[in-house]
DNA sequence: GCAATGATTTACT
DNA sequence: GTAAATCATTGCC
């Protein structure tokens, strides 16, 4: 079942990525599924630095950030990469949940087909700019909502124990200070399908 | 209006 | 391990 609004709309992102992971994000595109369960999860918030939205800075780039949970923030990184982003908590309340793995689940074939030649499987979904890829999201997907029919994820009642999430500093922002050495990234502990 | 730059991936020295 | 690819958005002129 598809996860309720309630879900993204708390006010506790980082609590959000962790309880991601396990789910199962679809897509439908021209009437084609395509789903990844979540392996890896970062949380960003507009109160620290890391975040797009940091300081209330809102532009036309990140205003469905300021939406309230439950919408698609697709973002195009390094002129060549799209990444999803989970909107949550209320309006005006800028917090997002980076999607940056996936385990494939559904449509595996339609994936290999976007991703095009791989030297290693493992490299269908292992990280943002490819699970996006491989899941045929690109930046129209921009705010869309996920209780409709493009884009969603489930609850598939698999339930993930505390001893296998490991908690980790973020990726890639650096330049974010202090805050880039807060624990908020989330892996499943052992899965293959992680980023490096 | 224009230049700087980034929540990355891939291929090559 | 390092560098290049590549472009929308941002922030400054």
């Amino acid at each position: 079942m598809k996860l309720p609004e309630s879900f993204y709309q708390r006010n506790n992102v980082v609590r959000i990525a962790r309880e991601l992971l396990g789910k199962v994000l679809f897509t439908n595109v021209d009437n084609v599924v395509t789903g990844g369960m979540i392996v890896e999860t970062e949380a960003y918030s507009w109160k620290e630095r890391g975040c797009h939205a940091y300081g209330a800075r809102k532009t036309k780039r990140n205003d469905i950030m300021f939406a309230h949970g439950g919408h698609a923030y697709v973002y195009l990184c390094y002129g060549m990469h799209h990444m999803v982003n989970v909107v949550t908590n209320t309006e005006d309340q800028a917090d997002a949940v980076l999607i940056r793995a996936v385990e494939p689940v559904a449509g595996l074939t339609y994936m290999e087909d976007r991703r095009g030649r791989l030297s290693n499987k493992f490299h269908l979904t292992s990280g943002p700019g490819k699970l996006t890829k491989a899941l045929g999201i690109d930046r129209k997907w921009n705010g869309k909502y996920l209780l409709d029919d493009e884009i969603w994820i489930e609850d598939t009642g698999k339930v993930i124990p505390a001893k296998a999430i490991e908690a980790s500093p973020r990726i890639g922002i650096d330049y974010a200070g202090d805050d880039a050495a807060l624990p908020w990234r989330f892996t499943l502990k052992g899965n293959l399908w992680i980023s490096r």
